[in-house]
DNA sequence: AATGGTTATGCAAGAGGATTGCATAAGAGG
DNA sequence: CCTCTTATGCAATCCTCTTGCATAACCATT
């Protein structure tokens, strides 16, 4: 499926370029090896939750570097497996509040100490689940 | 969608009456208006994570809050993974319990304040696993 | 090791949703 | 009103999920 790798690409270039028209977006989709019509284009901000701020694209409460109390990233291992890299000894804290907040993807999490497992079923599951928790902690 | 009310309907049925095959589930469901093949049945069992203990069907899950000595139950996650829910601060306890037992398939455990994973190396294994360690709390 | 009973699974077909592009409507700014 | 940009109804297509069939794998017993 293409829309998945196209949205995070999408992600990828409000984040780092200013980006004024979708066209515009499109034309940056299409330079990284990614075909979109406007249309898709226009679907996938609305359900990124992209806005249009002072004449360019950008996420809502965009992070100014300092990380969302304590998570630095999330990574995909395997198939099963997503990790959440912490900051120094916060896991167990952002675990918790994973734990909290039931995302139903989610089998279960082993934190250390800047690390945390967690465990789900498949492919599909883990994306979900690194969007749902990056949703979390946004 | 057949798929949702049948695993229900698995769900009570294992919960209310002692069933020992497929077959035999099979004919419940029939006779409960769900028809359905053995194919269907072994794939449901499958992902609801249930398991054949001492002849009969059943979830690894304590209903009761008041778990085996702090085992609360287990899922799968993936194919080479089992997670183990214990009571909080507990998991460490399990897991040696667990350790103890030498079960052939685990290769390695972590355990955190509440969750155990245990790897394994395939999905053949991860059933055995789950049979021994519920035997082993049971 | 062969057998009989039980369970798992590769494969292909069908069903239902999700995704997409096109055309076009709606909106925004001059 | 005109142009540029964005949103959306519709239809075609693509995918994924589900299922049954056939058969393989498994397991206990002899």
């Amino acid at each position: 499926m293409q829309k998945d790798v196209r949205q995070q690409k999408i992600l990828g270039l409000i984040r780092s370029k200013r980006i004024g028209t979708q066209e515009e977006l499109r034309a940056h989709l299409m330079r990284a090896g990614v075909a979109a019509t406007q249309s898709s284009v226009s679907r996938d901000l609305e359900e990124l939750g992209v806005v249009k701020h002072q004449g360019s694209y950008t996420l809502p409460q965009s992070r100014d570097g300092h990380s969302a109390r304590g998570l630095l990233g999330l990574d995909m291992a395997g198939e099963s497996l997503v990790v959440a890299k912490c900051e120094s000894g916060m896991a167990t804290a952002v675990a918790v509040e994973i734990d909290r907040a039931h995302v139903s993807e989610i089998i279960g999490t082993v934190a250390g100490d800047d690390t945390i497992f967690i465990a789900v079923n498949d492919r599909k599951a883990q994306r979900a689940t690194v969007k749902k928790i990056w949703e979390i902690f946004k």
